[in-house]
This record gives C-alpha cells, sequence and structure tokens, in this order.
RNA sequence: GUUCCUGUAGUUCAAUGGAUAGAACAUCGGUCUCCGGAACCGAAAAUCUGGGUUCGAGUCCCGGCAGGAACGCCA
C-alpha cells in the first residue's frame, strides 16, 4: 500500500475529488466531504453531493450516480465497497483486505512531521504568578499547553516552550509594603511555608492599604522603587521568586512538564520602552487621560475600548510586555507562529495584542508572525463563580496533586503487592497525575467546568487508567510471549475476520484522521474521545479473541493487531502528557 | 449597554449542518477453570423555550428564559 494512505480520510477526499473532475460539468469547488460514517452505513461517507446539488439545483441522487459510476471503475478504490443511500450519500466501506494491508504498511510507521516541517512555533503556557501557590485555576494552562506543544512537536514543528511568568506585577507593591509595615525577614523564612506566608502577608496587605490611604501609596512606591532598582526592594523581590520557582519546579516535576525558556515579565523590564516609543512613532498609540492607550478605529469594539500599554503613572503593564514579548519571539526566535494558551477571560486582551501586533510589525516592515490564542474555559468553585487565590479557600495544585498520588498508592499496593515499593511509587505518580491530567483534557477546552475532587480523582470509565490499564496488559502478553515490543511484528497471511477483529483494525485507520482534526482545532479531547473508544474495542476484542495457544497464523494477525493499538496508545497519551506504563 | 461562553439522560461530558443524539459515573441485571477483573456483555434514562433558514437543525439565524465572563490604569 502506498503511504499517502496514511490518512485514509483525506486520501478519499483526495481520490473523489479528482473522480469528480472528470465527469463533464461538475463543479471544480465540489467538495466531497468525506466523514466518518455511522458503522451501520459504511466506514467512510461522502457527505459533499447533498451540498453540491442544492447549489447547483441539481437532483443529488442523479449527481450521486454519476460519481458512484466512476468511482466503481477506479483502480484507487478497488479493496472498497461502494453503494449510493438515502438522500445521496456515497457509502464507502473498506474491504477486510485493505484493513489488512493498511495495517501492516502503518504499524509503528504513523509520521505526521512533515505537516509542521519548517515552522518555528513559540508556545507560551503555564505563566504562572510568583508569590503565590499554585492553585486548580492554574491547572488548564499548564495541561492543555504541554499537550498542544507536544502535538505541535509530533506533527514536525520546531518548537520553542516559554513560561511566561509573572513575576514583575502589581503584586510586589502590596507585598513590599507589608512586608517592610510587618518587619518580616524573608531570609528567615521555612521554604516550605514560605508561600503560604506571602499570600497571607499579601491578603494583610491588602487590607492594610484598604483602611489606610497612605499604605496604598506606599504600596505604589515600593512597586516604583523596585521597578527603579531599588537594592533593598530588588533583594526582597528575588528572595520571593527563588521560593516561587522552587514550588514551581515541584510541581512541573511531579507532572513531567518542561520548558526551554522562562522569560518572566522581568525580563521585558528594559524592553518595554523601546515599544511604547515606536508605537507613539508610528502614531498606533495615543495619551489618553495621562496613560498611553491604543485605538482600533476599524474594529466595531475596539475603536472605543483602548487598549492600555501604559499607565498614567508611567508604569507599563502586562500588555506592554505581551508586546516587548512578541518582537524579541520574532527576532530572538524566529518564530513564525505564536501560540498562547491561557484562560478565555482574555480574549480582548488577546485580540487586542494581535490587532497592535499586526500594526505595529507592518509599520516596521517585518514579517508578522501567526498569532493563535488557544484559550479554555474557567474553573469554577461550587458556587460556579471562579475559583480565586484571595478567597483563600481555593485548591492549591499540590494538594489536588499528592491526594491523586496517594489514592493511587491505596490501589497500586493492593493490585500488585509484589512490586518494589520505588516501582509502586512510580506508578502511583503516572497514574494520579495521569487521571487530573486526562479529566481536564478529555473535556472541551472552551467550557467552564466546576472543580470537583471525585471528577479529577475518578479512577474508573472514560479516564487515564482505563488506557494505561490495557497498554500494561499488552506489554503482559508480550512477556509471556518472549518478544519485544520494539520487535517488527511477524506478518501473517490470514485476514482478518472476527468482528472484533474488523472493528479493531477500522478503529485504527481513524488515527491519522483524529490527529489532523487535533491539529486544526488544537482541540486535545477529540484525541482523548478517540483513544478511549480504541482502548474500550481493543478490550473487547482481548476479551473474545484469544492469542496465546492459536495457530501461528491467528496468533500474528492478533499480535499486529495488538503491536498497533500499543503503538497508537502510547503515542496517543505522550501527546496529552502522560507517560506511559509497562506494569500497572 | 457592547461583546464572548454555556444550557443535552439522575450526574459529568461527547456529537467538523447528515441517516435511529454517543459515552462514562451512578442504578439494575449478567459473564469467569479469564493471555492482568483497574476487564467484558446487557437494560433503563436526555437536546431550556418560541419562531425562522434547510432535502435535513443539539449544531446556523432572530426573539425569550437561565447561568457565567470581559469591557481604562489587575494579570
Amino acid at each position: 500500500m502506498e503511504t499517502d494512505w496514511l490518512d485514509v480520510k483525506s486520501k478519499l477526499g483526495t481520490i473523489f475529488y479528482a473522480l469528480s473532475q472528470k465527469i463533464d460539468g461538475w463543479d471544480e469547488n465540489f467538495d466531497p466531504e468525506v466523514r466518518v460514517a455511522d458503522p451501520r452505513f459504511g466506514d467512510f461517507q461522502v457527505n459533499g453531493i447533498l451540498d453540491l446539488a442544492k447549489k447547483n439545483k441539481k437532483n443529488p441522487r442523479e449527481l450521486g450516480e454519476k460519481l458512484l459510476a466512476k468511482a466503481k471503475q477506479s483502480q484507487d478504490l478497488a479493496n472498497c465497497s461502494l453503494e449510493l443511500s438515502g438522500p445521496g450519500f456515497i457509502n464507502i466501506r473498506l474491504t477486510p483486505n485493505f484493513l489488512q494491508q493498511w495495517v501492516r504498511t502503518f504499524c509503528g510507521q504513523c509520521d505526521f512531521k512533515q505537516w509542521l516541517a519548517g515552522k518555528t512555533i513559540v508556545v507560551d503556557y503555564s505563566s504562572p504568578n510568583t508569590a503565590k501557590q499554585m492553585h486548580v485555576g492554574h491547572l488548564r494552562s499548564m495541561i492543555i499547553g504541554e499537550s498542544i506543544q507536544r502535538l505541535l512537536r509530533f506533527c514536525g514543528a520546531n518548537i520553542i516552550r516559554d513560561n511566561h511568568i509573572g513575576d514583575w506585577g502589581t503584586q510586589f507593591g502590596i507585598l513590599i509594603m507589608a512586608i517592610k509595615w510587618t518587619k518580616i525577614d524573608v531570609s528567615s523564612l521555612n521554604p516550605t511555608e514560605a508561600l503560604d506566608e506571602f499570600e497571607r502577608i499579601y491578603r494583610e496587605g491588602v487590607e492594610l492599604a484598604q483602611q489606610d490611604e497612605t499604605l496604598l501609596a506606599e504600596a505604589r512606591r515600593e512597586l516604583v522603587a523596585l521597578q527603579n532598582g531599588s537594592p533593598e526592594n530588588l533583594y526582597i523581590w528575588e528572595a520571593i521568586n527563588a521560593i516561587s520557582y522552587r514550588a514551581f519546579e515541584e510541581i512541573y516535576k511531579q507532572m513531567d512538564v518542561t520548558f526551554d525558556y522562562v522569560l518572566g515579565e522581568s525580563f521585558y523590564r528594559d524592553k518595554v520602552d523601546r515599544v511604547c516609543q515606536e508605537l507613539k512613532t508610528f502614531n498606533i498609540a495615543e495619551e489618553n487621560q495621562g496613560a498611553l492607550v491604543i485605538f482600533h478605529r476599524d474594529h466595531d469594539r475596539f475603536k472605543n475600548q483602548p487598549f492600555l500599554i501604559r499607565k498614567s503613572d508611567g508604569a507599563s503593564n502586562y500588555a506592554t510586555t505581551d508586546l516587548a514579548a512578541v518582537l524579541y519571539r520574532c527576532e530572538n526566535f524566529h518564530a513564525d507562529t505564536l501560540v498562547y494558551v491561557t484562560d478565555g477571560r482574555q480574549q480582548d486582551h488577546f485580540q487586542q495584542l494581535f490587532l497592535t501586533v499586526n500594526r505595529w510589525l507592518s509599520a516596521k516592515n517585518i514579517p508578522i508572525p501567526h498569532m493563535k490564542h488557544v484559550w479554555f474555559g474557567t474553573v469554577l468553585g461550587e458556587d460556579g463563580r471562579a475559583i480565586k487565590t484571595r478567597s483563600g479557600k481555593s485548591i492549591k495544585l499540590k494538594q489536588l496533586i499528592d491526594e491523586a498520588i496517594a489514592r493511587a498508592q491505596i490501589i497500586v499496593a493492593q493490585k500488585n503487592p509484589d512490586l518494589s515499593p520505588s516501582e509502586q511509587n512510580e506508578i502511583a505518580r503516572i497514574v494520579g497525575t495521569g487521571a487530573i491530567k486526562y479529566t481536564d483534557l478529555s473535556q472541551n477546552r472552551t467550557h467552564d467546568y466546576v472543580f470537583s475532587w471525585d471528577k479529577m480523582l475518578s479512577f474508573d470509565g472514560n479516564t487515564a487508567p482505563y488506557l494505561l490499564y490495557a497498554v500494561a496488559r499488552i506489554y503482559a502478553l508480550f512477556r509471556r510471549l518472549k518478544i519485544s515490543p520494539a520487535d517488527t511484528p511477524t506478518i501473517s497471511m490470514a485476514t482478518f475476520s472476527t468482528p472484533e477483529e474488523l472493528t479493531l483494525a477500522r478503529k485504527l485507520v481513524d488515527f491519522p484522521s483524529t490527529i489532523a482534526q487535533v491539529l486544526n482545532d488544537l482541540k486535545p479531547h477529540y484525541l482523548c474521545t478517540y483513544l478511549f473508544e480504541l482502548t474500550s474495542e481493543f478490550s473487547s476484542f482481548y476479551n473474545a479473541n484469544r492469542i496465546i495457544g492459536e495457530p501461528k497464523d491467528i496468533l500474528e494477525k492478533r499480535l499486529l493487531l495488538c503491536q498497533f493499538v500499543r503503538y497508537v496508545l502510547e503515542t496517543g497519551l505522550h501527546l496529552l502528557g502522560i507517560e506511559k506504563l509497562e506494569k500497572m
């Protein structure tokens, strides 16, 4: 089988389009709209005939008959059975022979590197603020960002992972004021409790500032002093950041998240003036009520809603930093795409940012990168409102992760007491963090969800442990048969024949088009749905079709399916940021 | 006021304008001399509301109702 059959759905689209163009008078803008079909009707269906008929006021059945006649003569489709049905669908069913060839050709060979080859993409994700512990509200950017970053890399892009930490914000004004007010020595704090302490001090500072205007003014002065390089304030700031970074690192390590660069907002502090200057020079930014703002006159909303890039007190804000970061990423990383993974509440900000970058970089006459805001819904508390740190009762990320690992630990110890403690610990970590990641990723990222311990820590049903278990069983099978997963599977001459073999092989065919869809929308939940369905079909297959003790040709064809399933599950789990397990 | 998101089984979620709306959890009932039972098979159970567009609407448009969010010096 030719390698261009890897993505069968897309290949069928190409074939049907080419066939249609051999028919006299057929619309050249025809889109066959090949879709995965309901198994009752076939494996794939051509949907586009109905649209075409509507547009050209023709009878869809007649058009369908013409296209079907061409398709039936096509050598490319010799291994498919075809029929016209319903109002004008062409149903396509792959023959067992086709499935056999496809599985043989692509087992372990699903390579999508050419899709994004040559692209340099900066992915900006996680991006917590220092001086605070990460809480469940910080989960999504880290998990979704990590997954998307892996996906883009898997599809051939050159990826730069940048953690744009909020280490230069106004929280430091209040914090430094309160630290000085309460005369706390930052170097004397116990590192494990220091972040709690900073949060407490911060809340205290907010209260103080509310009660006493002179302290509020003091906080503003401390921030300006910090930004102007006051050694005393820089010392406190650095101490706070060092403690914060250590806490972040601990979580990233547990969650298997890594970055190439950690360029916080402070990194851009000497680069923002240039941005403001240029935007003024190009007449993009203007002074308004003492601040430097940008209006986009040809935009319905942003002609009135300003993009504020310098506050009236002269301080820059996150908009300025983001602009400086865009320039830095273009000039130093030569990025042609920038991906931002943040909460959906920042949609206006990013729209304004992108509009501004377009105007600014065209004025500078340098290439404008593609910019994509990959936003996600808010994690809500029980009250239906966003979980907030200031409430003081939000769930810490560390607490959630530790609890997930502890629960997994109990189950591992119970199911697999013979494994060494260190093996059990590692399994518990992967199962526990995998469950958290999968729960988040398996939901449409653009929807809000209410945080619940039960949901995050569930190990039953459509969860990471279910997928991990299937992988572990395949490894167990290989161990019993004394074969290595790295071995090239022996090619059996037997074709798939049982309903479970055929259904499973059929499901494997959808892997490439699923990746294409996830890539198109940057929505990992499509992948989760696919992997769960694949695993479910694998489990049914494995339950109903014996392998060990079967005649050689049957054993071999079933092993080939196991090998392919293992490959797809491991690849898929990796793309979700979940590590695989050979035992659990 | 402008803009954005959401409303689907008891619960949590799916469903690129396609054929009889899929799952999971929970509930009820099955499978086992079973390659790992963290498994498999089955049952019952749902599109907020009123119009419209379409051969076809959970999906698109308009109007309600309900919830959430953003909108000038927070990030």
